[in-house]
DNA sequence: CGGTTTTTTCACTGCTTTTTCACCGCGCCC
DNA sequence: GGGCGCGGTGAAAAAGCAGTGAAAAAACCG
């Protein structure tokens, strides 16, 4: 699946720029020219990442920051001419992940974008969980050593599960992320996915130990033991 | 638990003048002189975050930069004197998660290094209120350590109160913020809500010691002890 | 092209949550 | 003391959601 950017810019000149560039690198890109539509933007697109002005009529890239924090640990990079200490500080302290002054290197936007999606979407390659091994790398799920035949998009929503394991996911999230923005109602989708997620999977599908149902909210990929490969900060 | 952050850097000056910064700022400090060294006291000292500088003997900054890598997913911020885009690039396309020209601003530097341990130790704004835990990020409400199962109305009302927690918030408020506001005058939502809310969440909830009636006023919630939160401004 | 797997759609069921409504108790002011 | 506003209680009706099964449609593969 093809991740998502979306850039918030009231400056038109800026969005054309860099719009072809980041489809060049394979990323799908929408773009928001104030503050309120860029929230409503980002509610429906979903997008991996924001790339983000400080600059903009009505609500300041700081106000919008702010908001998709509360909401949302979808990684942002701010993109401002303001280069000023202070303005760093308070963008970095307010969620943002990193800031590029304007003008900036195009190659550099680029290698921070990666290194900002690559911490972000940490693809542990390997998560063990009690019965169960997920190769991330390899695509390829293990239950009690026995590989496990997953279709691409029941793959597609494990990895989706997995990415946040042990936090909530909404359906409508997962639909957005597998299947794209404009299905974002289709939540009937998951309900069949994840049915046969659990027969796969679980020991008990009447009865998961795994793939949780949080009742109103969404699931949750519950992973008990502590995930034992590639240690982390110790 | 102090967090530790690792100084790779050949040049004295610079370790002594940020090292007492770092320290004031509550972390653990340790450098390194050299790549060999860097990567041996990266595995005695397993830091939450590395500094490190390209230029170095033994062992280049890219080197010590794959060579944790392999082992780990540490945050590290490059920081040196070599600006070009090249360097930048590579660099993050090696692992660093955030680079930095010399000469820096200090704070932009402290900053960036919220920034990313944020990042990499998932912060988690939690609002405790003696043996209540409100995860507002993740949507989730311990008692006693017990997640307790909230509705969504149940949720948005009790995260409604907890913003202006201390504060007073009239019923109308809450109806207009939670159902939207053409229901302004349908206080009586709130009524059941309040109830099931005490029942879930009091101790006793005949005598509620969170959720407080202000008569003829609205509800307050009561938060006794201080919040606790991520160390996130200085 | 035919057969198989995968995905989509839909109707149904049991369960939880939300809404609605009637009533109770308390304090207050006239 | 009786009416009145306000907040708490309880229960039943209505609505919404997740799980299930099964069949149609689409994609895949030889």
């Amino acid at each position: 699946m093809k991740q998502r950017i979306l850039i918030v810019d009231d400056d038109p000149g800026i969005v054309a720029a860099i719009t072809p560039a980041l489809r060049a690198q394979g990323y799908e890109v929408s773009a928001a020219h104030d503050g309120e539509t860029a929230l409503a933007a980002f509610r429906q697109v979903g997008p991996h990442l924001v790339l983000l002005d400080l600059v903009m009529p009505k609500l300041g890239g700081i106000g919008v920051c702010q908001q998709i924090r509360q909401q949302s640990a979808t990684p942002i990079i701010v993109v401002s001419v303001k280069g000023a200490e202070a303005d760093i500080v308070t963008a970095l302290d307010n969620g943002a992940d990193d800031y590029l002054v304007k003008p900036f290197r195009l190659s550099e936007l680029l290698a921070r974008i990666r290194a900002v999606l690559r911490r972000s979407r940490a693809p542990q390659p390997l998560i063990q969980c009690a019965d169960l091994v997920i190769d991330t790398t390899r695509r390829i799920v293990l239950r009690q050593g026995q590989p496990v035949s997953l279709t691409p998009i029941e793959y597609a929503v494990l990895a989706e599960l997995v990415a946040h394991r042990n936090g909530v996911v909404t359906a409508r999230q997962i639909v957005q992320r597998v299947w794209g923005p404009q299905y974002a109602d289709a939540t009937d989708y998951v309900k069949g996915v994840i049915r046969r997620l659990r027969v796969k999977l679980e020991p008990d599908p009447a009865h998961p130990r795994y793939i949780i149902t949080e009742p109103h909210v969404g699931y949750r990929f519950n992973d008990a033991s502590g995930t034992v490969s590639s240690p982390s900060s110790p």
